[in-house]
DNA sequence: TAGGCCATCTGGTCCT
DNA sequence: AGGACCAGATGGCCTA
């Protein structure tokens, strides 16, 4: 599949080198740099001084031409596997450094998730949250904060807490269930199984994340409680994390 | 031992 | 053109 990378063979980037990996067995870019530098000899004798070359008088032509031709041959010959070796280990250092980039992506991923898992409430266990129950956990957390916010609305004459701690484009935002069609597969599927599944009681709020299958609730579980949280809240806010 | 989770590599695609 | 993002593949580690 011939791409960009053949057409920019000739200006190689050389200040841009990659220390990171073990590239046995390949070039490194400076050497790629420095054998680019050269000039265009093949390894072996150098290509200077070529007896009976063509403008010396004397010379006999037609035995001598053919020996030029087989000789430019193997020269090309040579030059190509040099190139596509060249090619090979281009290739292979710009790999390293796209995996160098994606590893580093993936850290600053992980990273992310660590904190998020920092700011959530802590299970007593101290079980470390995998990413996607922090994932969850993080859904129904919000949902569940949103709903405390409404249920002091209700109490608050004259306006809410809701509308001054949130904008009101944030309303329509808040998580609602994920559509089972379109959603089922990257919400799990681990309801089905659930023991608790079959006792969970209809929520209030349809737009509990709750309502889907997908979640399970109910005060026996050990995940099931925020800190925080108004105690009558736990009635209606889901078991945010999916027994698998 | 099977299954879940994770890290890493890789090639393709999109974006700046 | 190069980097970011994404999804698939693969192998290691851990647990029930």
């Amino acid at each position: 599949m011939p791409g960009p990378l053949e057409t920019s063979l000739s200006d190689l980037d050389c200040a841009s080198s990659s220390s990171t990996s073990d590239l046995s067995g390949f070039l490194t870019d400076e050497e790629d740099c420095a054998r680019l530098q050269q000039p265009t000899s093949v390894s072996g004798p150098p290509m200077t001084a070529r007896k009976g070359s063509p403008g010396i008088p004397g010379a006999s032509d037609t035995p001598r031409k053919q020996d030029d031709e087989q000789e430019r041959r193997r020269r090309r010959g040579r030059a190509r596997v040099r190139s596509e070796a060249l090619l090979h280990s281009l290739r292979r250092s710009r790999r390293v450094k796209a995996n160098d980039r994606e590893r580093n992506r993936m850290h600053n991923l992980n990273a992310a998730l660590d904190a998020l898992r920092s700011v959530l409430p802590s299970f007593p266990d101290d079980t470390k949250l995998t990413k996607i129950e922090t994932l969850r956990f993080a859904y129904n957390y919000i949902w569940a904060l949103a709903e405390t916010l409404r249920l002091a609305d209700q109490g608050l004459p004259g306006g809410g807490a809701r509308e001054r701690l949130l904008p009101p484009q944030c309303a329509p935002c808040l998580p609602g269930p994920p559509s089972p069609a379109s959603d089922a597969e990257s919400w799990g599927s681990g309801a089905a199984a659930s023991p608790c599944a079959a006792a969970a009681s209809p929520l209030s709020d349809p737009s509990s994340p709750a309502a889907s299958e997908d979640f399970t609730y109910g005060p026996g579980d050990p995940l099931f409680s925020f800190p925080g949280l108004p105690k009558d809240l736990l009635h209606t806010t889901p078991c945010f994390i999916p027994y698998h």
